[in-house]
DNA sequence: ACCTGAACACCGTTCAAGT
DNA sequence: ACCTGAACACCGTTCAAGT
């Protein structure tokens, strides 16, 4: 109701000149993205997308990392948490969802590289954890393990993201990746095998795999893992309960 | 031999301008980076620091990432390794060497968020591959595994630490992350028993914990999960060999 | 060759002043 | 209150020109 606010005067070319809001900034921040990276996603550029100046966006956003965040969420509404909900091995359904998070950050690693800093605390980033929650209770996972173990799941996807980062959006990252990942290799193959014998035994071996392969193996990992590692803090002797009876469908 | 070139007549106050070198200007930037933050060491400051233009400094680097990366492999060599030759539980020694690791970039969670990215591939780095697959293969972990966990296992430590960085290193930090921390810790307070029945159920058990207890878990989390993992590419079935023979001291 | 002055095209954030 | 012009204090990288 309060929306329509100004005179009929339009400015020239741009479609009335909205007033500023938090989502009105954000949701010009995430067009400008799409549009032109993350790398153009500065807090001048985003003012002046806005028609205003930089220093009216910290009215509505503290940070630049703030902002970061806060787009993110935004993005995050493309996870596919339908897994959680269908039938099927609950291994196999978490990796969908968490595969399918990794690849949202895919298409903005400098978004990923940022998330590992400022993560974002709204409403998509909430309802992925109550989903990875509830395939981990499904697949019987202690819930303080669960507990736990999520921050791990997402960290290895955001992780893995961000390491295709390279600058900050803009074109240059293909070459800029080619000359480091061929450091590593040149690297790898220039290594004595009297000083670093495995290495020099392993070899390319270990950079063998395609990425999705080892995305999955990485997730697969993690949950075998969880399954198998009890909280260090598992409650003192005296309050323990017998037995942590398994929930329904422990193992499948 | 070649080192004291220049005429005995020194300008000032500098110990004579020492002639540039990749070397030099990694060690310079080390220096100033203790020194003044890393949020410092940029193209321009470091320049300044040597007397000269920032135009310079691109005879030897290629970009800022690829300084980044030199700087972090120097740094690496306060890791401990010795864990890998000393006796006792291999779990035990592997995580005190990825805890080693971790620490050091914990001091400079900026270059733990560059090391996602730009990879180090110096002597130290290699040093520390070769101690942790040279632990993993005294706890039996086949090698093919044992290729692929390194990554994750020096992932783990080097998103956790970035998980620290805040700004790019100057004081700002704490009070940026706690901002971020309440805000997460906000959401998950007010969050709906209705539409979120799991984590209203787990509600701060998430963020419970000291960070090193979470640490070492998820480190031994890692490791468990590497032994119960097998690879998806776990060479066709005509090529594998009967059963892959345990390597000495398997499972301990 | 190796080195660099100067320029190009930008940044985040703050603050005093306006409406 | 809400908004902003202008300033402060910086950036990475390139390139033509010097030695």
């Amino acid at each position: 109701m309060t929306a329509n606010t100004g005179s009929p005067r339009s400015r020239r070319e741009r479609p009335a000149k909205p007033a500023l809001s938090r989502d009105g900034i954000v949701s010009t921040a995430v067009g400008l993205m799409r549009a032109e990276g993350l790398g153009r996603v500065t807090m001048r550029r985003l003012a002046q997308e806005l028609d205003t100046g930089p220093a009216s966006l910290y009215v509505y956003v503290r940070n630049t990392a703030e902002l970061h965040a806060a787009i993110l969420d935004e993005l995050l509404g493309a996870v596919d948490l339908s897994p959680a909900r269908t039938p099927g091995d609950w291994r196999e359904r978490l990796v969908r969802v968490l595969t399918s998070y990794t690849e949202v950050l895919f298409e903005n690693p400098g978004l990923a590289q940022s998330a590992l800093v400022a993560r974002p605390s709204g409403q998509h980033y909430l309802d992925l954890l109550e989903a990875l929650l509830s395939l981990l209770d499904e697949g019987g996972v202690p819930a303080g393990q669960a507990a736990w173990a999520v921050d791990l799941l997402l960290q290895h996807g955001t992780a893995t993201a961000a390491e295709h980062a390279a600058g900050n959006g803009a074109g240059n990252g293909a070459t800029a990746r080619k000359g480091e990942w061929d450091a590593v290799a040149a690297a790898l193959r220039d290594v004595s095998e009297q000083t670093h014998p495995r290495l020099a035994a392993l070899g390319t071996e270990l950079l063998s795999g395609t990425g999705p392969d080892r995305l999955a193996w990485g997730f697969h990992l993690l949950i075998n893992g969880t399954l198998h590692t009890p909280r260090p803090d598992a409650a003192p002797a005296e309050d323990r309960r017998p037995a942590p009876a398994p929930t329904e469908g422990h193992r499948k």
